[in-house]
DNA sequence: ATGATATTGGAATTATATGCCAAAAAAATC
DNA sequence: GATTTTTTTGGCATATAATTCCAATATCAT
């Protein structure tokens, strides 16, 4: 089984690396003078902390944003699911069947509620829902319960990660 | 208030948009010239429509993704809230004041749950969630409940909404 | 088929990324 | 506190990529 993630501890950033990923998390597709610019930097050794960031594993990769209702993606849904045991094997074939679903988005093990995941999904329309709720989803060996909550507005959405010491501790 | 987004009515997307759509939600700092060799089209009538998705606010945005743990967040939680008064004001400042918190990642207005909202913080350890909680979110006018789920694991996240016709309908 | 419209590909130009190295800054040592 | 060592920076040269323009091609409607 692969390692977690190393320890915090280790990884040292300065202001620089901070306004770096702060700016990234906003901005993914900055050009490198530009972000050099708004660091405060000339862009080499600019370009060199990116890439170290990169390289580190402190930035994990890219993503463009695309708007889900415009792709006809009418219908988002939080999907609650429950199991009815707790074996890594069971876990190990509900993630990977969860996993070549197409209108998965995110897929978290959970503590805390009644249910062990908790799903967000992406659908045309409820019939889609049904269909992928009904004919897929609860077919997942294991799976006990499932208990949905529809998305009636996105309030906030891929915030950054806060890179200051927002949170001093 | 703003007109939400137009009807998915009007954008035509073709097999070369539905391409760069999922690419660039999987690479998004991919290069041009790459992104345009990958798809099957050279690179001017690439970058033009890259460009053209990005003015039709079919992108939103680009975002980088950073390891929350490596930045010291080692505990992300799903808050679920329940407000007294489902007035617009009462909405209006709950998501106002949760904006001004850097620790929510997102936040959700929900139906199905017993819940209003659904909030995604990332936060230090422990004390720092109930200083968080206690200290920060109930204190929100009309806040009358809030239900707590921490993330253990994260099997999927930040995957590509299917721009293909994945999903028949 | 034919004309009108939209889209492409390639060349020229402009802008950006990248590698290198001397200079500056920061850290460690005495 | 001065000096050596180590790290990081800034600027230049070069390589790579983005952008613009337009003739050529493809697509669409009639």
């Amino acid at each position: 089984m692969p390692k977690e993630s190393p320890p915090a501890v280790g990884v040292t950033l300065d202001r620089y690396d901070r306004q770096i990923l702060d700016i990234l998390q906003r901005h993914g597709r900055i050009n490198n003078q530009e972000l050099a610019e708004r660091i405060g930097l000339s862009p080499s050794p600019c370009l060199r902390r990116v890439r170290a960031l990169e390289d580190n594993g402190l930035i994990t990769g890219y993503r463009a944003l695309v708007d889900a209702k415009r792709l006809g993606h009418s219908l988002t849904a939080l999907l609650h699911i429950s199991m009815d045991r707790h074996t890594p094997e069971r876990f190990a074939n509900f993630e990977a069947k969860v996993a070549a679903l197409p209108q998965v988005q995110e897929c978290l093990l959970i503590t805390g509620q009644e249910a062990d995941y908790q799903l967000k999904v992406v659908v045309h329309d409820m019939d889609d829902y049904q269909n992928l709720l009904l004919n897929q989803i609860t077919r997942i060996e294991g799976v006990t319960g499932a208990h949905s909550s529809f998305v009636l507005r996105r309030v906030l959405e891929h915030r950054p990660v806060p890179s200051y010491s927002d949170t001093p501790h």
